[in-house]
DNA sequence: TTGTAGGCGTTATCAT
DNA sequence: ATGATAACGCCTACAA
């Protein structure tokens, strides 16, 4: 049977020194009105004691947690994990913590989760939307309270709050630009959920740059799905079965493209001569992979940074926030899956 | 100038109903001892009111957070983030949240984030090592608490405490006697920071097979590293240069492995014919590069999964938990760039 | 410079 | 079945 230590509290301290709680307090956390002496003494007999204090207490009365909730739709997607790196540098480097949770794409989950965190007191919140999220009244909570709400990336029209973006329209006219420099004529497009901004952007862009060419849109080319490496595989084996398949592939993310440059190398069909592909994220993968993959780079990271700060600013300027919406530039990299030899 | 919402309290509640706060909190957890049309009526209040329980008075009184800890080195790999995934899903269906927090593998930072995880009371923590640290005393705040404590994939062997690893020794062993069979003579091992338990086995276990099969053990086909991207670049083209180059890598990790690869590609030499190349982790990437990895499958989410749901267990047993730790299997994936041609 | 005392919102204890 | 009250640990006006 161990020892069981208990908590030190702020009362044992200022019973062992003989002087008040409150001075304790104030000495912690060099309160100006304390003298050097006591500060400094409070403090060593606190170390002595091992006394740490209780966030859950202080929070309570000062209505303050130094913690900023992330609400993403899964952590273990390149394009999230960096994106949460991001908030964490600024957040930690301004003392506050960071609580994350995931919505796994389901609108109920979300909404559970925005519940959590408000009831959490966090001070401010980072979104990143549900794939499945169509309503956004949960999010009243905050808005209602004028709690620091950020979005990120996947953003709602119907809120207004700050918000963090790419331009996701004029990265996918370049990208399908390109792909017509090169000579391609039947651009398919992996589409994902159109409710959501970021592929719905995507799908326009793609659909501007065939209109400025002149070349036609053929619905056939055009599918739908969220995107995963399985849907990758099925979607490019539909359209290469096609009576007039396609000769590129703009995909709404690399996961997609990867899988389209893989079914094609596995059927002996050359990317990018027979098959151009550009994907969108510019994950890792993408430049591991043979033959590499052209892409829009995402500043996942960056984004991160810029939400968090944006967030921590909110708070001092109190209720006169305008709702504005931060773009930010993306970078388009040209690999091997969409350089056509020259003919 | 918007309106600004007030919190809901159980007073607020109380206080429409005529009845007293104490019911309410009682019928809002279903208390048995509150009548079915009370907890009804009180349920109904609170929605209609917008009602949303404060969980820090909560956990301050009750002294419970329903938050698990997750402490890890960087949200932004592979591995950790699948780990966080496995947590997350158990965790969640239990009922709890989890609190995650990064060390940048800094000891410092993990030092500072053990003593935050413990402010804010997390009902029990889990961790793995930062790559810097060697000391653990900071881990006694717990220990010494009995709050639930559990160490993940980097774990300590000077604390009794529980610990989910896998059996780095046997993988090893497995992959290099592979290698060794494939007719590899040379082998060379790219391995991490020997003070921490999985590069330190890892290392041993290359070491035993090579033994086995009495092969020389050559100290300069041995390198120590973080075993990062870049690292792998310039360790494969040092191992090259030697006078005597290997013919094989054991990489303790896939993202160096991978390094080699891409090295050896540009380099135009053959994989595996002229290096055969085996890593660890079985990352994502693995599967998708040319030649494909042969690595071993480490079961992130699993191991997760495995952490929280123990956790969870040792709350309920009180303070006579035995430190105990759980092996789990890994999986040996045969792929390209190890498998040779027949001579 | 330091102390006193009330309160943050909830839950546990003891009563009715 | 419900109510009154204290307590969780800390902070902060107000007082001294």
């Amino acid at each position: 049977m161990k020892k069981q230590v208990k908590h030190v509290t702020i009362y044992d301290i200022a019973e062992k020194m003989k002087i008040s709680p409150a001075t304790v307090s104030r000495a912690l956390k060099d309160h100006y009105s304390i003298s050097k002496e006591t500060t400094k003494a409070v403090k060593k007999t606190a170390r002595n004691m091992g006394y740490l204090p209780n966030t859950l207490a202080s929070s309570l009365r000062s209505n303050k947690t130094n913690t900023i909730g992330v609400l993403v739709s899964r952590v273990n997607r390149p394009f999230i994990s960096s994106l949460i790196s991001g908030i964490e540098e600024v957040a930690n480097l301004e003392g506050y913590n960071i609580f994350i949770s995931q919505s796994l794409d389901l609108e109920e989950k979300e909404i559970g989760n925005v519940k959590a965190m408000f009831s959490s007191r966090v001070d401010g919140l980072i979104v990143s939307l549900a794939m499945e999220t169509t309503k956004f009244d949960h999010f009243e909570i905050f808005t209602d309270r004028n709690i620091p709400l950020v979005f990120v990336d996947r953003v709602p029209d119907e809120i207004e709050a700050e918000k963090i973006v790419i331009d996701n329209f004029a990265a996918a006219f370049e990208a399908t630009e390109h792909l017509i420099e090169q000579g391609c004529k039947r651009i398919a497009h992996f589409g994902g959920a159109q409710h959501i901004n970021v592929y719905h952007d995507r799908k326009k862009g793609y659909l501007a740059a065939l209109q400025k060419h002149d070349l036609p849109v053929d619905e056939k080319l055009i599918t739908y799905s969220n995107l995963g490496k399985d849907e990758g595989f099925s979607m490019t084996q539909q359209l290469l079965e096609l009576e007039n398949p396609p000769d590129a592939i703009f995909s709404a993310n690399d996961t997609a493209a990867i899988s389209a440059i893989q079914f094609a190398r596995e059927k002996g069909i050359h990317v990018p001569n027979e098959l151009a592909v550009v994907g969108f994220n510019d994950d890792y993968l993408a430049s591991i992979i043979s033959p590499s993959l052209t892409t829009v780079a995402h500043p996942a990271f960056e984004m991160g940074k810029i939400a968090a700060s944006h967030l921590l600013e909110q708070k001092d300027k109190s209720d006169l926030v305008a709702s504005k919406t931060t773009v930010l530039k993306t970078r388009f990299v040209i690999r091997e899956s969409s350089v056509r030899d020259h003919r």
